[in-house]
DNA sequence: GATATTTTGTTATGTTATCACATATCAAAT
DNA sequence: ATTTGATATGTGATAACATAACAAAATATC
């Protein structure tokens, strides 16, 4: 048997069950405090899923703050875009965004500056409105 | 006296000194490691002279990769401007870039998501020419 | 069904960053 | 001259994030 789950090992459906039931990124010892209980017991476990489920595009790292959310799940045809993320830094929402100017702007920057610039996921930390209006 | 030295503390001088000699960003402890010899013992020595000395516009932080280099000294009038940092993941290279179509992306950005941004260091990963030539 | 490959479990370690608290330094107020 | 307050520094401990290394188990391939 080759089905998705056996592909993806043992604690990836587990950690991805569980980060969809996040309203905000959690960290890899989160997801392993969470898990203990489906018999995870160390990082490394829990780094090999994430690393399964972010191939797979089901997963985003958030890359400035060491943590994890579920994929949104649109605009993911292409898995390997460039991602922008803006980052709640007071609520944890966090916002996948499709931008097309941004992404032209980075088409201008790799114009410009000939680097050559693969796939990435690219965190920016704010504030959302409603956080913003509280403030 | 208070001349710049002593408000920026022991150490600030030290690191600086040693990041304008380096041409790749480097680690906290990379930098503790160099100034053993000044009489740095631990990290909190180095990473409160960073903290300064990022304060000051003199160095940037990597945020991705957690790494350091001497500010380049251009374009810094206004010390809060957004920052991107591109960064060669082969030789590692920094390029501060001062885009204005990356700027006007972060400005639609704001007004499309309504997020308020505050002003921060964005890291970009990359290959720049020579690397990518050579690869 | 024996052997090779891959996955998983587990321990240890590496790396980055901050906390907490003690002490030093120095200037301003008394 | 002494106290007070503010800022800087030293230092040990620990938190937080991540991977290396290797053993054990599972699975595939012959």
């Amino acid at each position: 048997m080759t089905d998705n789950q056996t592909r993806l090992g043992k604690f990836t459906a587990p950690v991805l069950d569980y980060l969809q039931t996040q309203d905000k990124p959690r960290s890899a010892y989160d997801i392993l405090d969470e898990l203990r209980d489906k018999g995870a017991k160390a990082p490394m476990q829990i780094y090999r899923a994430l690393a399964k489920l972010e191939e797979a595009g089901l997963v985003h790292k958030l890359p400035k703050s060491n943590s994890w959310i579920a994929c949104d799940g649109h605009h993911h045809d292409e898995v390997q875009d460039m991602l922008l993320l803006l980052s709640c830094q007071s609520c944890g929402a966090v916002e996948e965004v499709h931008d097309t100017t941004f992404q032209k702007a980075i088409s201008s920057l790799i114009k410009k500056t000939h680097y050559d610039l693969p796939a990435q996921t690219i965190e920016v930390d704010g504030y959302c409105q409603p956080c913003k209006n509280d403030s």
